[in-house]
RNA sequence: CGGGAUGUGGCUCAGUUUGGUAGAGCGCUUGGUUUGGGACCAAGAUGCCGCAGGUUCGAAUCCUGUCAUCCCGACCA
């Protein structure tokens, strides 16, 4: 948008940590509350992430996965059984240690992830060949006592998904893990407007417990990237160290293959940054709670009301539609739902009933135009296509210009100074090398991308100038 | 967890240096006039100055602690 209408929000080329603050709040997703890192997620805000479920859980069930509801506590003994998986969560667990007056026996870890209560429960109902797969998955909260919070980004508690399946084979629990990454990234992208870097993480970055860890990576409007969804492949460790086992058709015991995957409601954090603007949020059409605002121009004057509702009650049949007849003047009207991200607004007035026509303008450029009033409910489902057509190939654009390659050493450190975005770099695959470059060059591994093949940058490690093994995308993380 | 900043009506802030009856603008309520980009007039209501201690005849103001928010770093599914 050319010119800014809001003037309640600092600039993004301004202080880009104060915009986001400004917009969250601003347009009403949260409010803080007097515990550090919980935050209220308010009706607005709490509306684009049951949107966001909706799409989603309709995609999980699509595949054949079931919801079920597991306790929020975790006995410490159940947390200990695999190794790797407590040692990378132990830092940021809360626990109960009382119940009522009383210490407890053993103290309770309040889930930062689930893979424990799913194995435990797993070991009992699974026994043959026959009881798999296990397409189990969960919507919940979880709590992770971070040390820096920031709204959405990474909170204390924070709903998200995570799903937990068993599988009889590895092919197969590898072939969920990636379908699972298949519908975030096409979550992301179809739904949210947001291109993704679909790949894998190394084994340094890799989920507690995990053999392999896939990951979608986006960029966000100050270069910073996000990991916006992590599916993980545990091979069978979790399953021998819980002592999950079945009978294979050959009548032997096997240990099942498993695998979790989850996103949560940074992906609001995401929304924000990758679209939002100095007038404040810009929703994509299919989470926004409100597709399309009607506001009425002289609404005392005769029939400019009922005719507002009118035009919201037909396009409450193609679209999430509402009418504002608050007492409030146009123009302020238009700034809020402007910096509430609403992506069309119509405006109807005692000009355009004489004409049988409004004027609709689109959130995410600010183009106004009159349409005739039977032209209405196809121009408005148009626009909410073409505004999510807009938004995502603005988003590709920006990452594209935002994409720098490395080729050496001194290159790298350059960019990684002084250019905001990804860099794709040559990697020899050593987790030290990888560690250096965090130290020296301040970016870190983001993921080795799926289509690496395609590109090859050079034969030797940006850093270390050993052979190359990979293609590895770095950057500032959220 | 380290460094820095900030907490005063719903919001943005002044007042704190130098202790002495709690302020402004916006918002809110009521009535009226308005309405095509954050309208105007009039009359009102709203505060244990984040919380807990201490110093003092007297604390928003000085001291100690604590909690929350923001920024930078460390850490981080």
């Amino acid at each position: 948008m050319d010119d800014k209408k809001v003037k309640e929000i600092t600039d993004m080329e301004v202080d880009f940590a104060k915009w986001y603050t400004d917009v969250v709040l601003k347009a009403e997703l949260i409010g803080y509350t007097s515990v550090k890192g919980c935050m209220v997620i308010r009706p607005y805000g709490y509306a684009i992430w049951e949107n966001i479920q909706k799409i989603l859980d309709g995609m999980f069930k699509q595949t054949g996965h079931e919801n079920v509801c597991m306790p929020l506590f975790i006995p410490e003994s159940l947390l200990q059984k695999e190794k790797d998986h407590i040692q990378g969560f132990a830092p940021e667990v809360a626990w109960v240690t009382m119940g009522g007056e009383e210490k407890l026996e053993e103290r309770l870890c309040v889930r930062p992830t689930s893979e424990t209560l799913f194995c435990d429960h797993y070991k009992n109902i699974v026994h043959s060949y026959r009881d798999l797969p296990k397409l189990y998955n969960q919507w919940c909260s979880v709590v992770r006592w971070e040390k820096t919070t920031r709204p959405f980004l990474r909170s204390r508690e924070f709903l998200w998904q995570e799903g937990h399946t068993l599988h009889a084979t590895e092919e197969e629990a590898v072939k969920e893990t990636r379908q699972m990454l298949d519908i975030y990234a096409n979550m992301c992208e179809e739904y949210l407007a947001m291109p993704v870097i679909k790949g894998e993480k190394t084994e340094k970055e890799r989920f507690a417990g995990a053999k392999q860890t896939f990951t979608i990576e986006a960029l966000m409007h100050d270069g910073k990237a996000l990991q916006s969804g992590t599916s993980h492949y545990f091979g069978n460790g979790f399953a021998k160290a819980f002592d999950i086992q079945f009978t294979d058709k050959d009548n032997k015991l096997q240990n099942p293959f498993q695998t979790s995957w989850g996103v949560s409601t940074r992906l609001i954090g995401a929304i924000i940054m990758c679209h939002g603007d100095n007038s404040g949020l810009v929703l994509p059409p299919a989470v926004a709670p409100i597709q399309a605002v009607v506001i009425p121009v002289a609404a005392h004057k005769e029939g400019v009301k009922e005719k507002a509702c009118e035009l919201c009650e037909r396009l409450s049949k193609v679209c999430r539609a509402k009418v504002d007849l608050s007492e409030q003047s146009p123009g302020w009207k238009y700034a809020e739902y402007e910096m509430k991200g609403v992506p069309v607004r119509i405006e109807i007035g005692p000009r355009d009933i004489e004409n049988n026509c409004c004027v609709i303008a689109r959130r995410d450029n600010g183009e106004k135009q009159t349409v005739q009033l039977c032209d209405l409910e196809q121009t408005v489902q148009k626009l909410l296509q073409d505004i999510r057509d807009n938004l995502y190939n603005k988003a590709l654009l920006r990452r594209e210009q935002m994409t720098y390659t490395a080729r050496n050493k001194e290159e790298f450190k350059d960019i990684a100074d002084n250019k905001p975005g990804f860099i794709k770099a040559m990697w020899c695959g050593d987790s030290e090398c990888e560690e250096h470059i965090k130290e020296e060059i301040g970016v870190t591994s983001r993921c080795i991308p799926f289509n690496a093949d395609k590109e090859h940058p050079g034969d030797t490690c940006v850093y270390c100038g050993k052979k190359a093994k990979h293609l590895l995308y770095f950057g500032k993380a959220y």
